[in-house]
DNA sequence: TACTGCGTAATTTTT
DNA sequence: TTACGCAGTA
């Protein structure tokens, strides 16, 4: 892994460089042109493209073209030229180098993405602001009830398919299909089904529900798109189209553009979409003075609408006349390296010889690695002992030199921990913060202040130091607060209650306060005052003010663009919103320009997270990427972690809601598009290396590397038996790990003792919750399953009984269980004596008792009767909620009128106990819906569902129906013959059964868990569920760790 | 060649 | 919760 000779083009760095990544080729005189390079940047007028590969010097030709044209073009002011980017970084990088370079004069041109050329012209007009995804996503949200969806609602959970909705909008913008062309485009196609009917060819139901579908699609996107420009709000698919019709309908202004800038060139060509493209013919107009530079074989942002073949379609159809210049001398990397990367493009559809890159160093360079492991831990653990082997070794001289590329954030968590093991400095690009302790504790903080219903928060909030609770007193409140069925809040505020408790007065003085200030003040106005008053707790350690800082920003950024009045309501509706749309909230660059008044508010962004002697800091830090993050970068030594099936390349997922081919503007994605884009990413990541490249994958029962890996190691034998092209080979060392080396083995041995992140206090605290008392321990079917999901969920909720509102679902689910029960109580009723089943239904109905029931007013007034709108906070929510309570109960009566039953029971409740083989037992509690007479002691249990609608598979497992039967027997002395499980959404009862096998093996489980819960296991087992836990606050496996610092630059 | 059932894992990001 | 890939079957 050691360089032969390290050469070295960075001369001009004499010291190693500390965390700051140059873009390549800085090291480039801008005289030192070479012959193709000079081709490219002295071409004349005319389309020109230049095709140019990994390290030829990309961007630095785009430099020094504009360079040259200032020098030469005649009359030619730096006003005329627009060089258009897609990142923010690199456009600025551009404009630093031609700075650089040819002195103030170049920075007249206008360095933009295309993004910010939209955003300026369409401003120059109107007053715009813009809108990323998540906030297009909250503005949806908001505006859920004038979309009308019907398909993509889930009452539940209204949110769900927003994202779906607001990228199909996103991707018509990208094709420049406006809403009128979209919804056109479906009525066509209705009315072609039409025309089917009419022809006697009934094109039957799937096709009708497929029109509504789209109509639902056209319906939105137009309706989103007034509603934005109402309150003028603009997407970021919409500044280039939006841009573009400005464009069309303004000949003067396009003229006026056309004439100004006389030249344009583009960088990363590869990436732009049909509508980016649009953009550019307009602009270029007759003079048709387009450069463009691009690598296909680099094109990895499709999945965000970059259309395919950019760079063959500026060639074969707009730009025929152009010139192609081909740069493939690679400044970068060693021969080894540039092999390997060659194994891959060669498989690439849009692989062209032509471009086979040249290395211009003049040795081999050592061996490219592969390294399988036997699991993903070992192969954290190399990588972070093998940087710092590396280091003391003097075989590399600074950890800046080193990057470890990924493809998902999400592999990078066991490298953080191994490094920090090992104290090698890192440093993370792109890196999140809400999940940081500090953040957290902000939040629950600023929601204990605005939400006194929120017991979760406030829980967090009392566990800080400053407030002197004792853990016994908490547990105490949050029991009582279940037992009065009110909130910590409203306990804590108890004149009669924690007397003992020297810092009562003191949060009920704090709470009181800033809610005073919260309700009359912009947050804005007393946060800075709040974030002092927090760092005075205690809490604060090193780095928290770096990721506090990220948070001020949000705030100050939120409330200088986003709120109205800034108040605090405000705020964490937003914000709970922000968190549902899964936001998230990364630490800014240090290099950037504050963007708000954060240095007036008096906060400083330069902390760092490591404390590092001055001798450390100038060793620089690792760089923790992603490969898309880590395009246009490029380091001395590269680590590509988890090469693994389904992780790299990912499986496919395909959008939810797609645009159909016929508007697709661009060509057509063919073949196998998903690998190719992923094989483009992994070429992408090898081209970043100069010198070493390592490779890393895990090998076990359940893993296994990549196919791209097989691919390498299928090319090297072919390439071994043919012989035929000695360069053409990838000349790669196979390595494999199959015993842990000994500082693996040590730091793994660590892991387990080391590894406890600074979570919040009221981890602490909750484990002196542990152990119930023991010999009381009560269980119900929830209860059970809930521990049985996450444990430590149980304890939350059943041990330390923490108060949580109840959501909306559940909500609905116990209004309809007692509108339920009168429903099939007056059924049961009207059937045995037919007469006054129904006060309301009319007289005039006439006929029968049962047919009364039936009547449609009974329905509703059985649920106005149950219906109690407290704890809904959603009207349009719960009005849906109640459309859907109507229509089940609807059905019900329905069904059951066609099946006769003798009702036994209603909500009949039951307790026994099982008898544990030491010590005492357990006592199971618990209601069943509906019990109905068969024949003699024969029964059937029914058990009715509003949620999702359960399957056979879900009755015949479901663990409740199970706890229902057994206490049928024991308690009621029933035989339970066959158990129901009842959708109320489908009408569709699953039967089943249950004997004594399961008994057995219930009474078992229900052991376990005894045992286990007084023994106070209560591990968390974070998955999914999590998103719908009222835990996560205060809950430790949604806590990162502090990590490392962000990349600067 | 489809279908069905199970187990596993849930991207990447532009002002 | 859901969707995909893979293995096993009609």
């Amino acid at each position: 892994m050691v360089p032969k000779s390290s050469v070295r083009w960075e001369s001009n760095h004499a010291e190693p460089r500390t965390g700051m990544v140059e873009l390549n080729m800085v090291e480039l005189n801008k005289d030192q042109l070479n012959a193709e390079q000079r081709a490219a940047v002295e071409h004349g007028e005319g389309p020109l493209l230049i095709v140019a590969g990994a390290g030829t010097g990309k961007t630095h030709v785009i430099v020094e073209r504009v360079g040259y044209l200032l020098r030469t073009a005649p009359g030619l002011e730096p006003e005329n030229i627009l060089a258009l980017t897609f990142a923010r970084k690199a456009a600025e990088e551009m404009r630093r180098r031609a700075g650089e370079y040819f002195g103030e004069r170049a920075l007249g041109c206008r360095f933009s993405t295309f993004h910010a050329f939209c955003y300026d012209l369409l401003r120059e007009e109107i007053p715009l602001r813009a809108l990323d995804k998540i906030d297009q996503w909250i503005f949806f949200r908001r505006h859920l009830e004038e979309l009308e969806l019907d398909y993509y609602l889930k009452v539940s959970e209204p949110g769900r398919f927003l994202h779906d909705l607001v990228d199909f909008c996103s991707r018509c913008h990208d094709n420049l299909v406006s809403p009128v062309q979209y919804s056109q485009y479906v009525e066509k196609l209705a009315a072609e089904v039409a025309q089917l009917a009419k022809q006697g060819r009934p094109p039957g139901k799937d096709a009708e529900q497929e029109i509504a579908r789209l109509r639902e699609h056209a319906r939105v996107y137009e309706r989103s798109e007034t509603l934005q420009k109402q309150e003028y709000l603009l997407s970021f698919g919409a500044m280039i189209s939006m841009a573009v019709s400005r464009l069309n309908e303004s000949p003067q202004l396009l003229r006026q553009l056309q004439q100004r800038y006389a030249y344009i060139l583009v960088d990363e060509f590869q990436d732009t979409n049909a509508a980016q493209w649009e953009l550019l013919k307009l602009l270029a107009g007759k003079r048709r003075n387009v450069t463009v530079v691009g690598d296909d074989y680099q094109a990895i942002y499709r999945f965000r609408g970059a259309s395919d073949g950019s760079l063959e379609q500026f060639r074969k159809k707009d730009f025929p006349t152009c010139e192609r210049k081909v740069l493939n001398q690679n400044y970068r990397s060693t021969k080894s390296i540039l092999n390997v990367a060659h194994a891959v493009a060669r498989k690439l559809d849009s692989y062209k010889e032509d471009k086979r890159l040249v290395t211009k160093k003049k040795d081999q360079g050592c061996t490219v690695e592969v390294w399988e492991f036997p699991d993903a831990g070992q192969q954290s653990e190399f990588v972070a002992q093998e940087i710092a082997r590396q280091i003391q070794a003097g075989e590399a001289k600074a950890y800046s030199d080193f990057a470890v590329l990924y493809r998902a954030h999400r592999y990078r968590n066991r490298l953080v921990e191994a490094l920090r093991r090992r104290e090698v400095p890192f440093a993370i690009r792109n890196l999140a913060i809400d999940n940081l302790p500090p953040v957290r504790d902000m939040v629950a903080c600023l929601r204990a202040i605005g939400r006194p219903e929120d017991s979760v928060s406030l829980a967090r909030v009392l566990a800080g130091p400053r407030w002197e609770m004792e853990a016994s007193l908490l547990w105490e409140g949050c029991r009582l607060a279940r037992e009065r069925q009110c909130s910590l809040r409203e306990v804590v505020e108890d004149s009669g209650w924690g007397g003992q408790w020297p810092g009562k007065a003191k949060l009920l003085g704090f709470l009181s306060r800033y809610q005073k200030l919260s309700r009359e003040q912009r947050l804005l106005s007393w946060f800075p005052l709040l974030r002092q008053e927090l760092d005075l707790f205690g809490l604060k350690e090193e780095g928290d003010d770096t990721a506090l800082g990220a948070f001020t920003d949000f705030v100050i950024q939120w409330d200088q663009e986003k709120s109205t009045a800034g108040l605090l309501g405000e705020f964490l509706e937003y914000f709970g919103y922000f968190e549902e749309a899964g936001g998230r909230i990364s630490l800014p660059d240090e290099d950037d320009p504050a963007p708000t008044g954060a240095a007036s508010l008096g906060e400083s962004r330069q902390g760092t997270l490591w404390d590092q002697s001055a001798e450390a800091e100038s060793l620089g830090k690792v760089q923790l990427m992603t490969v898309h993050g880590a395009k246009g970068l490029e380091f001395e030594n590269v680590f590509v972690l988890h090469l693994l099936r389904r992780a790299f390349p990912t499986s496919n997922r395909r959008p939810l809601i797609s645009l159909p081919d016929a508007l697709w503007k661009g060509s057509l994605l063919e073949g196998d598009f998903h690998i190719e884009e992923e094989r483009r990413l992994f070429y992408v990541a090898l081209t970043r290396a100069r010198s070493t490249l390592t490779l890393c994958t895990v090998s076990n029962k359940r893993q296994q590397p990549s196919r791209f890996l097989d691919e390498l190691r299928n090319d090297q034998l072919r390439d071994e038996q043919l012989r035929e092209d000695k360069d053409g080979g990838s000349e790669i060392d196979w390595k494999k790990l199959s015993a842990p080396t000994e500082p693996v083995l040590q730091a793994l041995r660590q892991e387990d003792t080391i590894r406890q992140p600074p979570f919040s206090q009221i981890e602490r605290w909750t484990g002196a919750m542990a152990a119930p008392p023991a010999g009381s321990l009560t269980l119900s079917a929830s209860g059970l399953d809930t521990y049985r999901q996450c444990p430590r969920k149980y304890q939350y909720s059943y041990v330390c009984r923490l108060p949580v509102s109840p959501s909306p679902a559940l909500l609905f689910g116990s209004i309809m269980h007692r509108a339920v029960r009168e429903l099939v109580s007056r059924l049961a009723a009207g059937r045995d004596a037919s007469n006054d089943a129904s006060r309301n239904a009319s007289k005039k109905a006439g006929g029968d008792a049962g047919r009364e029931v039936q009547q449609p007013e009974t329905v509703e007034a059985i649920l106005d009767q149950h219906w109690s709108s407290a704890g809904f906070t959603d009207p349009h929510q719960e009005s849906k909620y109640k459309e859907m309570g109507r229509e089940q109960l609807a059905g019900l009566k329905k069904a059951l009128e066609g099946q006769p039953f003798q009702l036994l029971h209603q909500e009949k409740g039951f307790q026994f106990s099982v008898k544990a083989k030491q010590g005492g037992g357990t006592k199971l509690l618990g209601r069943i819906d509906q019990i109905n007479q068969l024949a003699g002691q024969d029964v059937e249990l029914i058990e009715y569902k509003t949620g999702r609608a359960q399957t056979q598979k879900e009755a015949d497992r479901s663990l409740q129906l199970t706890l229902y039967a057994l206490a049928c027997r024991e308690v009621l002395g029933l035989k339970p013959l066959s158990l129901v499980l009842y959708n109320l959404t489908t009408q569709e009862g699953f039967r089943t059964t249950r004997g004594p096998d399961d008994f057995k093996e219930l009474q078992g489980q229900i052991r376990q868990v005894s045992r286990d819960i007084l023994a106070g296991k209560f591990p968390a087992l974070p998955g999914y569920h999590c998103r719908y836990c009222d835990f996560r606050p205060i809950c430790p496996a949604y806590e990162d760790s502090r990590q490392g610092d962000a990349v600067p630059g």
